[in-house]
Order: structure tokens, then sequence, then C-alpha cells
DNA sequence: ATCTTGTGCAACCGTTTGATTGCACTCGAT
DNA sequence: ATCGAGTGCAATCAAACGGTTGCACAAGAT
């Protein structure tokens, strides 16, 4: 289960990534427009995109000869279930354990 | 607000620390005794769980000699509704992109 | 008192990663 | 037909990362 999850967050461990996942959370843009008001490199943010589309945070829509980028937010949405259904899941069984230790 | 949760994921974003908490999960345990499940070093898994306790997901609990560490599911359910919010937030842009543009 | 188990540093190493620059190509606009 | 904006690919580089080994030290257990 944690084998989907993983690649996922360590897409969105990094500071730049979420810059360019805000920006496009806007508005859909390309990686020329999202250089033109991030202080790195088009390429470098090329790289990012093709990491966030990997882990489906990103979705790339042709439009005339350029590629515009959509921010998926259900992915986030899903990938944030899973993770609450392992937090309470954990929190269950430290319970458990402070229930038997009280039965000493 | 992202400021928090990046370092959350990007301790998250490590296939090892993964396998830390999962065995945390279990049952709360020392560096030492998870080495002697898991294929790494003692000393690699220390890093590990220092990483996890700066960015809140692990406590250690001093008992006798040993330190203890727990896995704290609260920290990863609260990580996951901020995600959550934020997912929703830009779905719900991108449906009003949508209905803007059949607006045309 | 001694032995052993668990920790804590510190140095070191190979690989990965975030970012850069440079070049070539394509396709829409003029 | 030409110009320019947007893209893709490759080489390169410094820094960060995950991991190891070695040593020193503290504190239960015998």
């Amino acid at each position: 289960m944690t084998e989907i999850l993983v690649p996922v967050f360590a897409a969105l461990g990094d500071e730049t990534r979420w810059s360019i996942l805000t920006a496009l959370g806007e508005a859909p843009a390309s990686a020329s427009a999202l250089a033109a008001r991030l202080p790195i490199s088009r390429q470098a943010i090329a790289k990012h995109l093709e990491i966030l589309h990997r882990v489906g945070l990103v979705e790339p829509v042709p439009v005339g000869r350029e590629v515009r980028y959509q921010v998926l937010g259900l992915e986030l949405s899903a990938t944030a279930r899973r993770l609450d259904a392992i937090g309470t899941a954990w929190e269950q069984r430290l319970a458990d354990i402070k229930t038997i230790a009280e039965g000493l």
C-alpha cells in the first residue's frame, strides 16, 4: 500500500515543487510561463513537472505549440485519505497497548 | 502553511523510513531492536529516527538505559487533513476555470 | 567488580538530486 | 519564408542523502 504513496511523498517533499504546485493551483501554466515567475530555470522546472507528472499530481495539456500543466487535486485528496487511515490505525494500536498496560 | 508540511513529506518520502514507521506502528521499539529485524545498521536507523522525531512523527520514550520510539499517528492524521484541504481547494479552482471557459 | 548491551559521535563514501548551461528542433506568428 | 518563442535532450556540477565502519562511553545485568 505504501509502495504507491512513497514516491508521491518524495515528490511533495521539496519546497520548489510546492511553489510550482501552488502556482499551478491558481491557474494551469507551461514550463516557460512558470520560469518567468519563479527564480529557477525553465529546464529545472521541466524536470520537476516530469516528476510531478509521474506520480499523478499534475497533468500535461497540449495547447498549440506549448504544454500547459494542470494540478490534480483529486490525487492529493486520495493520498490524504490513505494517510489518515494509516494514522488512525497506529493511534488505535497505541491505545490498545495502553489499555493492556493498565491491566497489569 | 506548506512550510511545516514539506519536511514531513520529505521524511515520508523514503522507503526505509516507512519500514521503520510500520515496525513502530506494531509496537514501540529501540534503535537496536529495530536494527535486529531490519537489513540496515543501528546507526542508520538512529539517523532516520532523528529525522522522524524532528518532524513530529515519532517520539522518544526513555525506558531504563534504552530509548524506545513511539509512532505518533495523530501527527500523520493532522497532515492528512491539511493535505486534503489543499487538494479540494485546487479542485475547486479547476472547476471554476472550467465554468468560466464554458461561458464563452 | 565485571561484562555486555544500548547509545552517541564522527569520519568517510558512493549515489542521487536539484540546478545550470548549451544546443538542436519544431511550429505558430509576422 | 523567416523569425522567435517553446520545447526536448545531454553534459556537467556541487550539495545533500542514505549508508557504513570505528570508537568511546554509560548503565543494567551477572
